[in-house]
DNA sequence: AATAAAAAAGATTTTTTTGTCTTAAATAAA
DNA sequence: TTTATTTAAGACAAAAAAATCTTTTTTATT
């Protein structure tokens, strides 16, 4: 469904979002760790994702990864997956036409249009904030 | 959402399916014609759906591709996947947790349930035939 | 000012996916 | 029986994705 990249920067944003509500920065050893991903591929990935704002980062001694939630500011699934994958899943054909058109469609168009449409709700309405929260009430996790 | 493969292996087949209507047996140039699809690589494709008994096969002059359906034998969407992708679309973990467990979840589990379970509950209900007929009539298309 | 710890940037490598090319096997028709 | 046409099989190549390594930049601490 996602690339590995795309998988990877979920789950390290919602380690980060979940350590900030605490006030938490977090270096990028740490979330490799907590997340169980290959540190030095998940660093770039942290590059996409701040460069995106949907993270901020800090150098030197100290520093490392955090979200900024400044009220209104929530950052929604929608947001990181688009940065890392853009928005094919949603616009594009499910068969692989070079566009998804209403008036020339695929087979599956009318039978995928449901399932996309509900794919793009989800992901536009689930909020970062609101996940990371099940994180640290414990119901949920980040690796096996 | 799918591989490249799979989505050549399902515009094949409904191709394939759409032509056996009228029983015409077509050969792997005319497919990949009918489908935009790189020849070669759709060749190694059909090989896969020759092995699974998707579709059938027969060498020679007039050879070529086909679908016997005798009555009962009605082909669905998923067998495709299946065969191609395998079954992670609906099997695996979103977040690419090694397995997806009700009882260990990641963050975004119930939020895909309801759309993983519509995906497949389409792919396994929707068969080739029924889409072939949109072919037909020319409503639906292959390529652009 | 020197050191150490962190992210950023960029080059490089490995693996997987996508795609091609060549040869072999099957078979219909001349 | 030879030839032509087709799929099958397997080796090979190119491109993309995944992953790593090296160097640079920033900055807190000593
Ligand atoms: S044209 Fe294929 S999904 Fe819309
Ligand atoms: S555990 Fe991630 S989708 Fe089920």
């Amino acid at each position: 469904m996602f690339s590995k990249a795309c998988e990877y920067g979920i789950r390290a944003t919602l380690y980060i979002a979940e350590q900030s509500l605490n006030q938490r920065r977090v270096n990028i050893r740490e979330i490799a760790k907590a997340i169980d991903s290959p540190e030095a591929f998940t660093a770039k990935i942290m590059q996409q994702l701040v460069k995106s704002q949907i993270v901020h980062s800090v150098k030197g001694p100290l520093g490392g990864f955090e979200m900024l939630r400044s009220g209104s500011h929530d950052i929604k699934l929608y947001q990181i997956v688009k940065a890392i994958d853009g928005d094919n899943i949603y616009k594009g054909c499910g068969l692989g036409l070079k566009e998804c058109n209403e008036e020339h469609p695929c087979p599956v168009h009318f039978k995928f249009l449901n399932i996309r449409e509900e794919l793009r709700e989800m992901l536009e309405t689930t909020s970062i904030t609101e996940l990371a929260k099940d994180l640290d009430k414990g119901i949920a996790f980040l690796k096996q």
